[in-house]
DNA sequence: CAATATTACCATGGATTTAATAGGAATACA
DNA sequence: TGTATTCCTATTAAATCCATGGTAATATTG
């Protein structure tokens, strides 16, 4: 019952892309150090966002991404479920569910189901604009202290 | 995001106990054969479980498992944090967290601690009673149609 | 305009975990 | 003593995670 680390980094990745929107293109290299996650790694998870309408890619020197969108944009449901492929717990209760022998009889399948919901409600209710926003919170109360 | 076989299969087992519990203890072969599950691969959650208070045990002829408190007292959530070691999805989330190098700093760590709460508030939320009584409901209204 | 450096892109492989399958030893009842 | 059962220990097959090496595109510089 684990997020993998491809959706964990595509994540850390928007927000750090999120947080120096003003810099234009950011290289997976800046990204990589500032996140000290593998490039080579990032490289490969870059690639599920192809046709997603996430990313803005510029090749050479000086390129690299940016956000396609603007922070408030992005729901991290909506993120974790292009990488995850899907945050069903079970493939039986996903949007488009695998059937499995038992059918609708299972009596775990309500469970399920309502388990998938509280999960898809709860992420989907938090974009990266509200990372941001939580994050320059913590750092004016420290400010203040 | 996927709930293991380990834990589907356990509470699949369960349920099947908490069905049959009048009939003193259960062998393996009858729920593997019920539930469909591999009898072989059942021997291998089971002992999962050792020392938790969940089942009762006796070897030999006659032999077999039975829930060892009534239904109304095992949670999803309780059986699943068993079987999946925590239900954290991340493990800096954990009850006994993982911490990471970013620490308490790390823009991530709200969400998952949020995204932890809920799952595990809606899994404790539901008993092994809960699911027979569902069912028995379900039952019943196909009687009156 | 050509060369070069910088960047994204692509394919492969190894280590680790998960999900089973398989064989047999230990135990207890009749 | 025989047999039904749990218990224990490999082995295999597939997926996941990450590392490595090489290719293609392009902005800058001379």
């Amino acid at each position: 019952m684990k997020i993998s680390t491809k959706g964990r980094y595509a994540l850390r990745m928007l927000v750090d892309l999120a947080e120096h929107q003003q810099n234009g293109f950011i290289s997976l290299n800046e990204i990589a150090k500032r996140q000290d996650i593998s490039k080579k790694y990032l490289e490969q998870i870059i690639p599920i966002f192809n046709n997603t309408d996430v990313l803005r890619t510029s090749r050479g020197p000086q390129g690299g991404y940016m956000l396609a969108k603007s922070p408030d944009r992005y729901t991290v449901g909506e993120i974790l479920r292009i990488t995850e492929g899907s945050l069903a717990p079970v493939d039986c209760a996903a949007q488009d569910p695998v059937e499995c022998a038992r059918g609708t009889e299972c009596v775990m399948l309500p469970v399920w189901q309502g388990l998938n919901k509280v999960i898809n409600d709860y992420l989907d209710s938090i974009t990266l604009q509200d990372i941001l926003d939580r994050e320059q919170d913590r750092y004016a109360n420290d400010y203040i202290i």
